[in-house]
DNA sequence: AGCAACTATATAACCAGCTGATGGATGTCT
DNA sequence: AGACATCCATCAGCTGGTTATATAGTTGCT
C-alpha cells in the first residue's frame, strides 16, 4: 500500500532522511545540527549520526561556527549537490514513467493539485502536535 | 521535508509496514507470508518477523493452509480491525485539521486529484523495476 | 570578575525493522 | 521413487533511529 514510497528509496543509496537533509541544506544554507534535527523531526543525536554519515561519504562538511564555540555549521559539498541532483533526477524519472501512463485528465488533475499538496505537507511538517 | 510522513507515524504505535499489511489483510483476506512480502515490497524473513509482531500483539493469526502443508494463512483479528480503524481515524483527523486550513480552491484541487493519485501510486507499487 | 544556569554537540547503550544466507518440511513433476 | 521447487523459520548482521548522560562553551546576574 505504501509500497510506492519504498520504490523511490532504492537500497544502497541515501536513506529518506539523509536525502531530505541534503535538500534542506541546499535551501537553508549552512545550518546547526539542532536546527536540522528540528526541521527533519528527528532527535539531535539522530541528526549527529546522520551528519557523520554524510561527512564520511563526502556529501557534507562541518565547520566551527565562528560566533559560537559550541556549535558547528553543516554545509553541503559540491559532491553532495551532485548526488542530490542525481537522486532527484532518478526519482523524477521513476515518477514520470508512471505519470505518463495515466490518462490526460488524471495528469491535469495531479498537476493542478501540486501547489495545494505542497502547502498541505508544509503545514503538516510545521505543526508537531501529534 | 518528508517530515510530514513522520508526523503520521507517531512513536509507540504501529510501524508503517505493519499498518499497511493489516490494511492489505482486510482487502485481500487470509494470505500467505510470501504473498504479503511481495505486496509490501519487503523480504520474506522481514514479513515473517512482522507477522510475529502482529501475532503477539493479537492483531493477526496464523492458521495452517488446509491445501498446502508448507504454508500458513495469515488473517487479521477483530482486535486488529479495531486497531486499524482507530489508526485510520487518527490519521484522518490529523490530515483533516491541516486540510481545513487550506483555501477552498486548494481543497477542491486536492479532492479532484485524489483518484488520479491513487491510480499513480497503484501503478508504482505494481512495477518493481527500480 | 566569577559563578550559576543554560545551550550545542557528542557519546553510550539500546531497540526496531529490515537484509541475505541457509535449512527443514512439504509439494510437484516425470 | 527421485529430483527439484516452494514455503516458512531461524540466524547473524546492518541501518537508522531512540533516551540518558557527559562535555565544552555561552550568557546573565551580581
Amino acid at each position: 500500500m505504501l509500497t510506492w514510497a519504498r520504490r523511490l528509496t532504492p537500497p544502497g543509496g541515501l536513506s529518506a532522511s539523509t536525502y531530505t537533509t541534503l535538500d534542506t541544506l541546499t535551501l537553508a544554507g549552512p545550518s546547526r545540527i539542532t536546527d536540522l534535527a528540528d526541521r527533519e523531526g528527528i532527535s539531535q543525536p539522530g541528526m549527529t549520526a546522520l551528519i557523520n554519515r554524510l561527512e564520511t561519504a563526502g556529501l557534507a562538511v562541518r565547520t566551527p561556527d565562528p560566533t559560537d564555540g559550541r556549535a558547528s555549521l553543516i554545509d553541503i559539498t559540491d559532491r553532495g549537490r551532485e548526488v542530490l541532483a542525481a537522486r532527484r533526477a532518478e526519482r523524477a524519472h521513476l515518477i514520470a514513467a508512471r505519470f505518463g501512463a495515466l490518462s490526460e485528465p488524471d495528469q491535469r488533475a495531479l498537476d493542478a493539485a501540486l501547489p495545494a499538496f505542497r502547502r498541505l505537507t508544509a503545514e503538516m511538517a510545521a505543526t508537531p502536535d501529534i
